[in-house]
DNA sequence: GTTTTAATTGAGAATCATTCTCAATTAGAA
DNA sequence: TTCTAATTGAGAATGATTCTCAATTAAAAC
């Protein structure tokens, strides 16, 4: 079992790319935040708490990250790109509270194997896939 | 069984909205394309069609006509809004060749059922949903 | 350790989809 | 026909993301 460090590390040195202190800290970042984030939200907290990274540095990270399958871009709102850390996470899909913006994860193995199904079905070969379900949730439904 | 034009009107009158000809145009162009487009593909077809509209009257109207259940918003790609009709369509979800962009659409009642399930269990109320699943399809994945 | 070279960085400019502004026009109720 | 609030087009503004380029640096090769 590699740490995250290892895996992202490895899949520098396997691109010929660098590992430099900059993205140490953006990955050390994204991992200590266990929700969803954007670009925004990362670079505020990178600034906060350690060294100014630019944001272009940022926007060039996160590629890397998805590329590398460490974090996912999870949803598109406002124009916006939402991503969350799924390195030791297990998939999951979302129900999206269009009232409050709450999120709540969930994870259905019946959907997936149905998925798997289809895409035999389609002669389709997956990479990923994304579930979204919009509504409202609990507190809102009233 | 009332027409998306008559669907339409309702929508608007219900809203103290007016029935304009560019908004006349607009709908009827988008119920002649059978793919997914953006606003820029429409805007497109319009002016090649039909009288000029402007690019703002366009991005003004794709919101009612989603918000009168006409067309929906399938995906976002490249920082576009992609949409298509559904007046008339049943409910379908999608699989997405990152090569070769083409867009198979599938239906699934066990998935369907699944999802209602789901949200029962939390409790919550879904008003949509998207499921899209990306990956090759069977004359890319070689 | 030093050299070498290609990758990386930051700052700000550029891009590009989308939204906004505002004066002129118009649908449709009265 | 009148009246008023909604609508339109043109272009400016916005805002997330990407690009440019000169200066810096990781890390491979010596």
């Amino acid at each position: 079992m590699i740490s995250y460090l290892e895996k992202f590390k490895e899949y520098l040195k396997s691109k010929g790319l660098k590992f430099t202190p900059e993205r140490k800290i953006i990955l050390e970042e994204v991992f200590l935040i266990h929700t969803h984030f954007d670009s925004e939200i990362l670079y505020k907290k990178i600034c906060g708490r350690t060294k100014k990274i630019s944001r272009a540095t940022i926007y060039r990270t996160l590629p890397l990250l998805t590329d590398s399958e460490l974090i996912k871009e999870v949803l598109q709102q406002n124009g916006r790109a939402y991503y969350e850390h799924i390195f030791g996470h297990g998939h999951h899909d979302h129900l999206l509270c269009v009232k409050c913006g709450r999120v709540i994860e969930f994870y259905n193995k019946n959907i997936e194997k149905l998925q798997e199904r289809i895409c035999n079905e389609y002669d389709f070969s997956p990479t990923d896939h994304k579930l979204g379900i919009r509504g409202y949730c609990k507190k809102c439904k009233k």
